[in-house]
DNA sequence: GAGTGGTCTAGACCACTGG
DNA sequence: CAGTGGTCTAGACCACTCC
C-alpha cells in the first residue's frame, strides 16, 4: 500500500488506486488540481477507465470535484466534520469504532400486531405479526440512545432465543438468518423528550433529541427492520455530503 | 420518453435508460427482481456497460440493490419519505419546487472580520474579511428558516449592489460571479431556540429547531459559503439513504 | 455448472473550457 | 484549437450464488 498496485490483491485495482491517490492528496502531493486523467492513468499503468472509476470514488467521498473541460479540483484533505456517519453501521460497530463497549437495557421484547405505520413501512399484510425490541443503548456507562426496532416475525422465527442486552441485532440477522442489511432510508427530525425519555437517557433540562427513524433493507430488497432512534441532541451530530445534480 | 432511446438527445443514453427503467419499475413491470444485465442490454440495444451505468444510478437512488452472483432486487417504487432532500438546492429552488413564493427579510448584511470558526471553515488567512448575510427566509407568508451566510469578501467584491430580500444568493453567485456551487458538507443538530429566534420564526412553545450548518464548495474546489440554517422542528425533516460499504 | 454481477482493458468520438 | 473530462462500444475474464 505504499504506492504500488498489486494485480492479484483481493482489493480491486480501482480501490487500491483510490487509496493511493487519497494518501497522496492528504500528503499534499497535489495541491489545487490533479493531473489529467490520461496522465494519471499512464503514471499508474492502468487503463483510463479504471483510473476514472477510482476518481469517481474520490468524488463520491467529496475529496475532489470533476467538471468537463476543466482540470479536476482537489477540495478536501480530510472531512470538515468529524462525526461523518453517512454509512450504514450497527450500533455495535459504531461503538467499537469509537472504542466504547456497547450494551443495552432491554425494555420490551415481544410479538405484537403492528400499527398501520409499521405495517406500511414493512410492507406487511394485515394480521402479520412483528417482533418489537425496545432498548436503551449504552457505550461504556453512558446512555447513547433509545431505540425501538420492528421486524416481521416470519423472517426471524426463533429470535426469542437471543439475549439482545449483549448481542447485536444486525450481527444475529447476518450470522443466524443469513440476512445482509445493505441499505437504509433514514429521516431526521428534532423532537422534545417525554418524561420517560428524560429519565431513561438521563437528560438535563431543555435538551432536545434527534429522532432518526427509517427502514432497513436486505440485499434481496426486502424491508427487514423499521426503527426509531432517539439521541441526546448534543451527542447527535449527523453529517452528510450533498451534490448538485446535473441531469 | 415513452420507452425509446434517442441517440442524439442532449441527455446521455444511460440517463434516458435510467428514466425508462424507473418508470417501468414504478409501473410494476418488474416486481421483485430485474432481468439480468445482459438481457436488459439486449432489450434496449445498448452496450452492457451503458446499461450498467444506468443501473448504478438507480442503485444510488436506492431503487434497486445489486449483488454479485444474484439477480438484482427491486426495492422501492417510490421514496418512503416525501421530504427526500439530499441534493444541493438553494432555498429559492426548494421553495419553487414546493410551489411557494420565496422571499427574505434581511437582518444583517455587511463586511466583517470573521471569528476563528468561520475563518477556518472558509480557509481564510487572518485579516481577510467576509460578507455576512443574515435573513429570515419565507415561503409565501410563512417563515421557514433563519439563515446566516458568510462569504469571503474577495470572491464577491460588489455584492452590496444586490438586494437579497428578493434575489437568490446562489443565483447571483452563478450568474454574476461565474461561481458554480456543486458540493456541500452539512451537519445536523437539534437545538433549542433563543428568544430572538422564537420571535423571528414565530415559534410555539417548546418547539426545538433543526440546526443545519456547513460549507459549500465551487466547481473549482474553493470554499465559497459557510452557512448556518435553523428550521422549525416540525417543518424540518431531512432524509437520506445510506449504504453498507463493502471495501 | 450455468448464470449472475464485477473488474479491467482497448479505442473512438463527443462536449466543454480556456487561452 | 489544444486539452480536458464524459460517453459509448467491444470483448475478456473473474468471483460469486444458487441449484
Amino acid at each position: 500500500m505504499k504506492g504500488f498496485i498489486l494485480r492479484d490483491s483481493v482489493l480491486p485495482v480501482y480501490i487500491q488506486l483510490k487509496n493511493i491517490l487519497k494518501s497522496e492528496i492528504q500528503a499534499g502531493l497535489y495541491d489545487v488540481t490533479l493531473p489529467s486523467e490520461r496522465k494519471l492513468a499512464e503514471k499508474y499503468h492502468v487503463n483510463i477507465h479504471t483510473l476514472r472509476k477510482a476518481l469517481a470514488e474520490l468524488e463520491r467521498e467529496g475529496m475532489i470535484i470533476k467538471r468537463r473541460g476543466q482540470v479536476t479540483a482537489v477540495v478536501l484533505k480530510e472531512a470538515t466534520f468529524r462525526d461523518y456517519a453517512s454509512e450504514l453501521l450497527s450500533f455495535t460497530e459504531e461503538m467499537q469504532r469509537r472504542g466504547l463497549k456497547p450494551w443495552s437495557r432491554v425494555l420490551q421484547f415481544e410479538r405484537i400486531l403492528p400499527d398501520l405505520e409499521v405495517q406500511r413501512m414493512l410492507s406487511l399484510n394485515p394480521g402479520e405479526e412483528v417482533v418489537v425490541l425496545k432498548r436503551v443503548r449504552y457505550g461504556n456507562d453512558k446512555p447513547f440512545n433509545l431505540g425501538i426496532s420492528f421486524l416481521p416475525y416470519k423472517l426471524v422465527p426463533d429470535i426469542f432465543s437471543f439475549d439482545f442486552s449483549q448481542e447485536s441485532l444486525h450481527y444475529v440477522l447476518r450470522s443466524h438468518y443469513g440476512i445482509d442489511l445493505v441499505m437504509a432510508e433514514e429521516l431526521f427530525e428534532p423532537v422534545m423528550p417525554t418524561l420517560e425519555e428524560v429519565e431513561l437517557l438521563n437528560l438535563p433540562p431543555m435538551m432536545p433529541l434527534m429522532l432518526m427513524k427509517g427502514v432497513i433493507y436486505s440485499s434481496k430488497g426486502i424491508p427487514v427492520e423499521y426503527f426509531s432512534l432517539k439521541f441526546r441532541g448534543d451527542e447527535a451530530r449527523f453529517s452528510v455530503r450533498v451534490f448538485r445534480n446535473s441531469y
